[in-house]
DNA sequence: ACCTGAACACCGTTCAAGT
DNA sequence: ACCTGAACACCGTTCAAGT
């Protein structure tokens, strides 16, 4: 108590934060991160994420304003994180491939991603960087104009399209009756065929098949669709 | 009162419906259709079919159980009521494309069905006849086993896919900024390449293109992916 | 600056009770 | 057989009030 005698040493706290903050915005962006990644947009409640972090479900409003802002800032910070596709390997066909499958693999790392973003209506903003990468390689493949454009767009749609589907197929529950069911149970049926139809899809390989086929098709072969223009 | 005299004839109510029923399975089925399709499938709350027809929102579940078994029944009666296709036109690749482009046709007019059908384990049997379909046309090609079965998924995958990003852009708001306003906003950008991505993308066209571009290249084209296995 | 509970308008679902 | 209201456990959000 009787401390006047040494010299009060300037205090290792700052003199402001009383208490310190139970929660902080940071915190919440986090918790929400990994709510979403567990069990999806749908999982997101504001009260599962007041309980998670031990307050009260208004605190969360204070930092985060409310759900859809909350979702925003979710999907600035993913979009702000995407690595930046470049392509590789030599020749037109590999490189644009290349690039489809950088592409694949940025969106199977974040389900969710793609259709938050739409919603916002960030989606060309988010797809311009390979959508430019793949004009490039187009463009040195000697495409140019709208036949250009379309190539690029050709490639775009099938790669999101493929993982939508995949997507799809991820978080489906066991299909019943199965393709292998469906296709032993057939009479008439080419026996070879059904057994080819009965193996597991391998959507690796499948992927690289159709896109290849899809990208050596766009750059090289003849197209009659354009010639109707 | 005193009727005693004459004989009763057979009354024309039968005895049974005291009161005619407020409500039917049926118009609970149709105005659940009703509301997905104007709302999505996240628009149907039990209240809402209540009120819409004036009844009590256990009503409901007396006539269809629960909100999952109302869903299970109307996918099972939209799948019921598809058309099945059949391929047209002469030689292989104009076939596949017809299947596709039916395919494609049946998707769009009913958007929320390739989701509720994948929940449900139902995916392998709604594409087994357009699967089937495909098979023979690809088989008509020259195409046998593994590969043939490959690239009737190339195909399905690539049209499915297809639908489900137009779906994204069917849904989607306004977008900000416009890959419009991005590409033109490029100061070294090649000007003609800018302005073919500047026009709108013209989807029905998008789709002829890329998946003839697919189609001809699985079925002519020589496939190195192939020869790897 | 930061947190709280109360309150409101929505959900899906179950239950006991009516006719 | 068919319908009802009450009740429960969930939502997102706003507000006035605390410290």
């Amino acid at each position: 108590m009787t401390q006047e005698a040494v010299k009060p040493v300037r205090p290792v706290r700052p003199a402001r934060p009383v208490r310190s903050p139970a929660v902080s915005r940071r915190a919440v962006l986090d918790a929400a991160t990994r709510l979403v990644e567990e069990q999806g947009v749908a999982g997101l409640s504001m009260r599962k994420l007041a309980a998670e972090l031990g307050v009260a479900v208004t605190s969360i409003y204070w930092h985060v304003g409310n759900r859809e802002a909350l979702l925003d800032e979710l999907v600035q910070e993913m979009v702000h994180g995407l690595e930046t596709l470049a392509a590789a390997g030599s020749g037109p066909v590999a490189r644009v491939l290349s690039l489809a499958t950088g592409l694949r693999r940025v969106l199977r790392g974040h389900p969710h991603l793609i259709g938050l973003v739409n919603e916002r209506g960030l989606t060309p903003a988010m797809f311009l960087p390979s959508q430019r990468a793949l004009a490039a390689e187009v463009a040195a493949a000697g495409l140019g104009g709208t036949r250009a454009a379309e190539a690029v767009r050709a490639v775009q749609y099938h790669v999101i399209g493929f993982v939508l589907v995949e997507r799809h197929t991820d978080r489906s529950p066991e299909q019943h009756p199965t393709a292998e069911e469906l296709w032993l149970a057939e009479p008439a049926a080419d026996t070879v065929l059904a057994g080819a139809f009965a193996t597991p899809v391998d959507s690796d390989r499948l992927f690289t098949v159709s896109t290849e086929a899809l990208v050596r098709s766009l750059l090289e072969g003849p197209f009659p669709a354009f010639e109707l223009t």
